[in-house]
This record gives structure tokens, C-alpha cells and sequence, in this order.
DNA sequence: AGTCGCCTGTCCATAATATGGACAAGAACG
DNA sequence: CGTTCTTGTCCATATTATGGACAGGCGACT
């Protein structure tokens, strides 16, 4: 029923925009945008260029990336509640934050991507901040990302990880990496990751999966690799754990 | 240089978002998508309805109405800072809501409508509260479109307003009626309007310019009428202007 | 009951639109 | 000064989006 049909240029400038939203606030060159959709340059240049026109997608002079542009947030005033998952989950985040004190992130799936939708920053001396709210990655690339490929049916993972494997080149990953990780985190019950984004560094993702079954999110500690060995880790996976089912039960209610 | 062509499909696509956006949480009915862009009916709905697959517009079950989905506030993550005018702005606000005492309003121009970007609740018991952070409207409806309006060369204002037309009547209102309070507001140096979008309330508009001349915002005072009279209008003018002048000053540095 | 008005959704032949191969030109590098 | 990277533009082509026409649903009025 999916494929409506007639609008693919729509489409298209949608693919666009979400791979520009990758490129948060540097934006993205124009090269790398026809890698990760596949379509060719022509197409990309002039799609690009009429949402610059109409004030979508803003080129920065100095660089010559292209970025989203002012319009998208004034269009999205238009929704003024905030999500539903965000409201759910933030007792939780306050607690496990406190009681843990590393940094903690909240990942929403959106699409085929990842979306950094809160984070809460621990009482610790040495935090991981990589990672910022409105950071998108393609899922499977992040720790959060393989979570969610994790908690969903293998087949569906697997149909993920191949519309995104043009774009894991970007991240130095590929398809048969990311599919390993999501099976070894499957039967772990949550993932762990040894080598995180910034050296030095671990993370464990648990994930939230919504009343239907389908994985809404995932919430992730990242520290310094040192502060967490394998019996912290195991304090740390129980904690997010008891969490990720309470925040289950606030979305179910 | 503006016309690029090519892409017909996604300039229909935003310019029905746009639409969508004025609706709100509520959405808006097809038809009146329909009107508002001239576009054909299956034109129209073949497009929202894969704007609905992709996850950018909503559908509500009850009402049938379209409006502005999840996807977009997501989108708008991708840049994290706050708009230059929001805080450029806030200090003035917040001095002439202290000084004036009803509610405030910030209006931004964007394209052809008018959003709100900022609303101060003042002291005085009575406060209109009739429009909201987020609300759109076609440049000319509300007491602060008409400002804007008056602070561009009037050539470009009549081409807005022929833009907006076939918009109007669902405001009540018509473009010689428009026209007609954009000249008077250009004399009065400010917009005046006795009837407020709701009854017995009276509104003040000043305009905001930036560095190159063209009108960015507007702000607004909304009042029940009787708290208005002639001197108070005087002097709830001169402190809009003033703080306008202020605002100009900050954006400009 | 019928009929009018206004709404949403669908079909498909047609024409207009978006496409992408080919070409051009600038920048960074050795 | 060739090589390889990038971005931008042209235009003949066929693929894609278009909109007139048709269909069905709902509520109001008679």
C-alpha cells in the first residue's frame, strides 16, 4: 500500500533534506549528499538549489556545504507540543542519570535514522559529549542505532541495514559489521560497544519499545572506557534496563 | 535569477506545508488547501498524501484534517541556536512588557506569512491571549502583517498581498481592505487597529528592520480596547518605537 | 423519501515536467 | 601542468506529474 505514486520528485528533496539534517549545523557538500541517496548529480544540484530558493536549505558561503534552513523550524512551530516520548521518559533519564552519573542519551528512531532526542549530563568529572541533541546518524552506525536494529525482527533490520549501506562508508562501518554487532546485542539483551565514536570510550544501549512491539528508542551511557569494566557494566545495563521498561509503561498508559 | 526550474513538484509540496503550518495542531481540511494554493484538487491530495507516507504531514482520524507531522520538528533539530531576532530581541521585550503591562507579541515575516515567534504575558489582570508562539498568517491579516507590509516599498507589498489574496477570505478580508490600513499605518508611522482579531480588543504594531532596510519583524501590543484610549495609545507607541529602534540597533551590530 | 451542496478520493490519457549523460570549469595536490 | 577532486550548467529525451472527469459519503433543507 506504501507506494503511492506521482510525486518523486517530493520524494526525492525529502532524501535530501533528511541526509542535510545528518549534517546538523557544517551542513554537507554536495558530493556527499549524491553518495548517500544514490541519485545523480544533476538531480541533487537542482533539488537542492530550488529549496535554497524557497528558504529550506541555506548554502554557508565559506565552506559551500548546505545545511537546513530557517524554514524548517518555523514550520515546525507549528506543532508546539512536545513528543510524547520525551515527556515518558524524563523521570527516567533524571533517575538513572543521578544514578549513574555518565552521561546518558535519549535516541528516537526516525525513519532509517537515529535521532539524539534528549541528553542528560552526569555528575562525574569526565563526560563523554560527543553527542549532541538533534545529532542523526543512520541507524546501525551509533550504539544506540544497532539497540534498535537489535529490538526489532531480524528481517526488518536487515532491510535497514541494506537501505543504509551507502551511507556507512561515511562512518568507516559496513553492512556485515553493523549486522554482527546487532546480533551480538540481541542475545546480550542490550548493546555494549568497547570502541565508541570518540576513542577511548564505552557505550551500553538498551532499547524502548513501544505497546505494538516496534522499538521507539533507545537510552545510552557513554564513559570513559576505564570506568566501565565488566562489573560496572553489568550495575549499569541492569539500571538502564529497569528504566527502559519503566519508560515502556508510561508510553503504554 | 529566482525562477529555477525543475522542480514544479516541490515548490507545490512547501507551498502546501506552508498552508498545513497555518493550521496548526488543528491542520486544515483539503479543500481549503485546494484554495489557498490555486492548486487542483488531485493535485493536492496526491501530494499530501505522500507528504503522509513520508511522515512530514499528519492526517487526523476524527476530523480528517492534515496538518504538520512528527517528521518536521525533527528535521528542525538539525539546527540547534536560536534565530538572531529572538535574541536580539528579548531584552526589549522583556522592558516593554515591564513598562507596558498588557501582552506582547514578537512577529517574524516569513515569505508571504507572518509567525510568531515570541508573546510576553504582561501584569494587568486582562490579557489578550488570542494568539499563540507559532501561529501563521497570510502578511496582511493580523495587525502585525499590516506593519510589516507598511515598512516595504510599497511595490513589494502589493505584490505580497496579490500573492495572499485568494487567502483572505478565510480571514475576512480582502486585499483593497489591506491595501487600504498598510497606507494608513505607513502615514501613522505605526499600525493601529481598533478591531482586534478578537471583539473589543485593540491592537498597536511597530516594524522591525534590518541592516539592509527590509521589514524582518514586527511588535505588537494587544489590549481590550478600553484600556487603549488616545493618550494610552500615545504612549504604549512611543515605547514600541523605542524598543523597535533598539532592536534594529542589536541585529545591526 | 429526494435533492442540493460540499466534502474526499481515484482513474488514466496526455502534456508538461524532471531527468541524467555529457561538457565545463574551478580548486587542491604533487 | 597533469591528476583528481569538487560544483555548476545544458538540453534532448522519456518518465513523471498533471488535472478533467467520475464516484461515493455526509449533512441540511424540503
Amino acid at each position: 500500500m506504501e507506494p503511492r505514486q506521482g510525486a518523486q520528485a517530493i520524494r526525492r528533496a525529502l532524501a535530501v533534506l533528511r541526509i542535510l539534517a545528518a549534517g546538523r549545523e557544517d551542513g554537507v557538500p554536495l558530493a556527499e549528499v549524491v553518495r548517500a541517496t544514490g541519485l545523480t548529480r544533476p538531480t541533487v544540484h537542482r533539488i537542492v538549489h530550488v529549496l535554497i530558493e524557497e528558504g529550506i536549505v541555506e548554502r554557508h558561503n565559506k565552506t559551500g556545504r548546505y545545511a537546513i534552513g530557517n524554514q524548517v523550524p518555523e514550520l515546525a512551530l507549528a506543532r508546539p507540543r512536545p513528543s510524547r516520548l520525551l515527556v515518558a521518559a524524563n523521570p527516567s533519564l533524571r533517575r538513572a542519570s543521578a544514578e549513574i552519573g555518565d552521561t546518558l542519551f535519549l535516541t528516537a528512531r526516525t525513519g532509517n535514522d537515529t535521532l539524539c532526542v534528549d541528553r542528560r549530563i552526569g555528575i562525574y568529572p569526565i563526560q563523554v559529549l560527543s553527542i549532541e541533541v538533534g545529532a542523526r546518524r543512520p541507524l546501525g552506525v551509533s550504539s544506540a542505532g544497532v539497540a534498535i536494529l537489535a529490538a526489532m525482527p531480524a528481517p526488518d533490520a536487515r532491510k535497514i541495514v541494506a537501505a543504509n549501506e551507502k551511507r556507512f562508508a561515511a562512518y568507516q562501518t559496513d553492512a556485515a559489521t553493523v549486522l554482527g554487532q546487532v546480533t551480538a546485542a540481541r542475545k546480550r539483551g542490550y548493546n555494549m560497544r568497547e570502541i565508541g565514536l570518540v576513542q577511548g570510550t564505552k557505550s551500553i544501549s538498551t532499547w524502548i519499545k513501544t505497546p505494538d512491539g516496534q522499538p521507539a528508542a533507545a537510552m545510552t551511557v557513554s564513559a570513559v572506557r576505564t570506568r566501565l569494566g565488566p562489573r560496572r557494566e553489568q550495575e549499569v545495563a541492569e539500571i538502564l534496563l529497569r528504566e527502559a521498561r519503566t519508560i515502556e509503561q508510561a508510553i503504554g498508559g
